[in-house]
DNA sequence: TATATTTAGTTAACTTTGTTAATTATTAGC
DNA sequence: GCTAATAATTAACAAAGTTAACTAAATATA
């Protein structure tokens, strides 16, 4: 790596912990970190399926089962068989799991703001569109 | 959030999707991402203890022990009683543990060199140096 | 049309890695 | 010197990931 791979690599690794670090920890409102990912995918992308999420999060299909189990036991979110294709379950949010989505000030609202707090219009114009670059053609590359 | 706001957010989340499916995914030269970012961490901090660790990476101390356990008994780096306080144990990398970081290429790092071959030299040091921002900021508002 | 293959999702068994509570050994403060 | 604090570990447990095996439904093919 060269000088300006390397400045970039060190505050990518300091993101990266504290990505990981915001994550996985206590539940606010009864869903952990994870959980809201969920729900504010499937709010997102209304009447999609389980497969859809797994691949969204990258995770296997039995751990997303689990998941949706626990989400629609708990009230947040509720599928529905697919008419065209019977082994299919469309999903989508119910008012209690909307509320959470709108209700619920997440870390990367969190981290939204302050960013907006820290720099100027123009540079988080910049920053949201230098990531984005970033981002579609290092993830578009990865499979 | 204003649309600025919004638009940062898409992107960032984005990001963590990305970030947290390239993590705790199988092996590479016997060690998880988990371990290998461990290690890196000890190479660049020589001679830190536990407690720097799990607070480096936010986690317990009983779960850095049990991290720090199986990287001893696999010979990726080495611990020494402190004489100065003898509750403390130094960590530093063994020359395996300074060859895999030396020689494997990381998520990390094959994001930079990513992101320098999407962006031109002034973008990428605009990137690093907006990203730095507000990291400093937002981490350092967070304790 | 009947049979074989593929696909979406689930269940079971297991592993990893996080947590808290309790324990040990050591240091530091009165 | 006794008490409180600290670094690290052990034990018991929980959450969430994995693979393998299974069900049910759709699709392809002979």
């Amino acid at each position: 790596m060269n000088q300006s791979q390397k400045e970039f690599y060190e505050v990518f690794t300091e993101l990266q912990c504290f990505i990981l670090a915001n994550m996985q920890k206590g539940d606010i409102n009864g869903v952990t970190a994870t959980h809201y990912n969920i729900i504010e995918y499937i709010y997102r992308h209304n009447k999609c399926t389980g497969k859809q999420v797994a691949k969204a999060f990258s995770i296997s299909p039995p751990a997303i089962s689990r998941q949706l189990k626990f989400l629609i036991e708990n009230g947040f979110i509720e599928q529905e068989q697919s008419r065209a294709d019977r082994r299919v379950f469309h999903l989508s949010v119910t008012g209690q799991g909307r509320f959470i989505v709108d209700n619920s000030e997440n870390f990367r609202e969190s981290v939204a703001k302050g960013a907006s707090k820290t720099l100027t219009k123009t540079e988080l114009k910049s920053l949201t569109f230098l990531l984005a670059k970033v981002m579609h053609n290092v993830v578009g590359n990865d499979h």
